[in-house]
DNA sequence: ACGGTGCTTTACGTTGACGTAATCGAAACG
DNA sequence: CGTTTCGATTACGTCAACGTAAAGCACCGT
């Protein structure tokens, strides 16, 4: 209890995330929980990697990503070479989001465009089904 | 040939997708061509449809979204309503596109804030592995 | 002793949009 | 008339990230 690991449930709590997801994580070696006999009790490393998979995830990078850079952030500062292909993939992934955001934009412009077409025929629409009656 | 149909393979020149993309959208009611004997010709009205699937697609709509848009615009003139409710949908869809936008900005601007620290850090690594050199 | 709770494992199900054979029919070419 | 070449149908496979049982320990309080 106050070895400061915490139970699944804990995590659960403390992340808002569910049990399957977490033994989904350790499936895919993103977490590495200790046993205690059949029961999992996760580290306060675990808790690290849980926060940077979430983190991870909001930035768009797949689970295989994820587990790619912690790898390399566990190799930690033994090699500058991998931090700095660490910090090339964040950079390609942090283009390829901002291309996104671009076409996202277009498609946003695109439709506002359609919108308003479609505005005008409901407008003219309205009109003449007043006059008709 | 004259009459305005086109073949299976036409359409996926036209339009760059696979014979596979076009049966299955038949199967799923979005594209009707007509049989010649066996074979499928895609007339104009197809070819309508493919294009506003394919603008949909980029607009984010699911296929399933985009057969109900269809359905609707098919419809017509026949009843406003309708095509008020297009108009609600695509406007939901135009203000789920931007809260997605701004969530993709919101993760940018803190990636690139996560790859300053990086650059300190890969820096400061350098530096120090240049000294021991 | 027993029901309840929490945890475990194993494994199949889900969703969307197709890809990928396998097998068959017909048409066109030489 | 044989053989590539399209096209058709049917149906299983794929990918991601879990959800959802099913079935079984282990401990807890009563």
């Amino acid at each position: 209890m106050t070895d400061g690991t915490l139970t699944i449930r804990e995590m659960c709590d403390a992340f808002d995330v569910t049990p399957r997801t977490l033994r989904f994580y350790e499936a895919k070696e993103l977490l590495f929980p200790i046993r205690e006999g059949q029961k999992r009790l996760f580290t306060k490393r675990d808790r690290a990697r849980l926060k940077l998979i979430l983190r991870g995830k909001r930035f768009g990078f797949s689970l295989e990503e994820i587990r790619q850079l912690l790898d390399l952030y566990d190799m930690g500062d033994q090699q500058a070479t991998q931090l700095q292909r660490t910090y090339e993939v964040a950079q390609q992934r942090l283009q390829d989001m901002e291309e996104q955001r671009d076409e996202l934009n277009e498609a946003i412009d695109d439709l506002k465009e359609q919108l308003k077409w479609g505005e005008k025929i409901i407008v003219s629409f309205n009109a003449s089904k007043k006059a008709a009656e």
